[in-house]
DNA sequence: AGCGGTACTTACCAAACGGAAAGTCGAATA
DNA sequence: TATTCGACTTTCCGTTTGGTAAGTACCGCT
């Protein structure tokens, strides 16, 4: 015999989904990461290169481009030479905060739990 | 005149980054829309399928292979006719929780300040 | 004998993604 | 005059992703 179909216990359906909504802001290769490095005010294109080892500038200023684009940062172009950007988190962008937090202190405890 | 260069005033280098340990699980379409449907219980293929619209089954399927292959969650088959299949989180996966929660609140505060 | 339900799989495809390497530009410095 | 710096951009390219459509296997039911 054929089994019941069960209602999801947890939520409404992902009609602008609030989870879907969030991911989007956090989509792509080091996303996050950026995010977590301006959480501590603002900081230069070769500053953040350095801080995330691997990244290659093309798909790092791709990934500026378009979190500038969605309202999480705001670049500053500043009057040196040669001429430096300053990149920082608007109000937007420190909304995602809580939600980087969240992930890193997972990854934490994963890691304790891995490494033992 | 050139500029100095500053020091990050936030962490340590991504050099096993927690951030990006726990992105890796986080990954790909549709994952943490499934932890989310999979914190109330077991679920099974069908039932997610519908839980979640627009996703295909094959894509859904690669999917709840990664995620089981990855620990974070467990498939049992039933012997029920025709086959029925239940998923349920692992105790690791269980720990991806608190940064699902967070990413939805935050999702929930940017729909918010979209609307208005 | 044929149908329907469940859980997939397979084949195919186009777009997106992400990496390496090299080039650009203007001002300042050696 | 040549080089360096900072912040990119451009080109090229292979991999991955995700979607559609259709097929499969098993069993019980009508």
């Amino acid at each position: 015999m054929a089994v019941k179909r069960r209602r999801s216990s947890v939520s409404p359906p992902p009609q602008g989904c609030p989870l879907t909504t969030c991911m989007q802001f956090l989509k792509g290769a080091w996303t996050p990461n950026v995010i977590w490095y301006l959480r501590g005010g603002p900081r230069r294109f070769s500053e953040l290169l350095a801080d995330i080892p691997g990244v290659s500038p093309k798909v790092f200023s791709a990934r500026l481009k378009r979190l500038e684009r969605d309202g999480i940062l705001t670049r500053h172009v500043m009057p040196t030479s040669p001429p430096t950007v300053e990149y920082s988190l608007t109000d937007l962008g420190h909304e995602l905060t809580p939600a980087i937090d969240a992930i890193v202190q997972v990854g934490h405890k994963l890691k304790r739990r891995w490494i033992p």
